[in-house]
DNA sequence: CGTGTAAGGAATTCTGACACG
DNA sequence: CGTGTAAGGAATTCTGACACG
């Protein structure tokens, strides 16, 4: 089901070169940013990092946060957070609809 | 005009060896694709060559060309006579345009 | 805690060339 | 013509560690 053809942002292909040149972040920095669990690239058969668009993405929004004096723990409990509401979200709509439907089928 | 954000698909940012798992092509094919006019990587400040998720496309059509016995020669007219393709279609497009508002404001 | 750096090794990429056909 | 390969060098990436604070 999760497998197969992602969308171009989301295709780990970007070597940690080319992710420091774009973000402007030290290789240091961005592999310390992996060690403290806040993001994930994968790696090539022999070891080579491999990033995505979308993980240019966190990392902008991670430096964001470092500057402001955030610390990596705390990001990371927000990261969590903000994906829990992503599906508290959807599973709401599953209530709501299941309560709609309770609703419209009492008389059924 | 033509600067700063490109989409996703259009920016350079892969480097060769990925491109070759991806296509399943072999560098040295990659290269002389390239030599031969059929692919324009950008390249690092150092040199190493950077591909686009389009230039991926476009290596597997020229592998497809390639295997069907057309010449890489071929290959390259029938990319620039493509090219000329949409910018005829274009042009088209400002003459209806022109004839339309022409026809228009005759009585103007 | 977050990041710089020197260290040594392993893997990557580059170019120009010879080979086959 | 299209592609493989060996060659030598340069640049990249990796890990674990010491340093500062």
């Amino acid at each position: 089901m999760s497998d197969g053809k992602l969308s171009y942002k989301e295709k780990k292909v970007i070597t940690i070169g080319i992710v420091s040149e774009i973000t402007g972040l030290s290789q240091r920095q961005i592999r310390y940013y992996e060690e403290r669990n806040l993001i994930f690239p994968e790696r090539t058969e022999r070891g080579t990092r491999k990033y995505s668009f979308s993980d240019i993405e966190i990392l902008g929004d991670i430096a964001d946060k470092i500057e402001e004096g955030v610390q990596t723990f705390e990001i990371r409990k927000d990261m969590i957070k903000k994906a829990k509401g992503k599906q508290t979200r959807e599973d709401v709509n599953k209530m709501i609809r299941g309560q709609l439907n309770a609703h419209f089928n009492i008389r059924k």
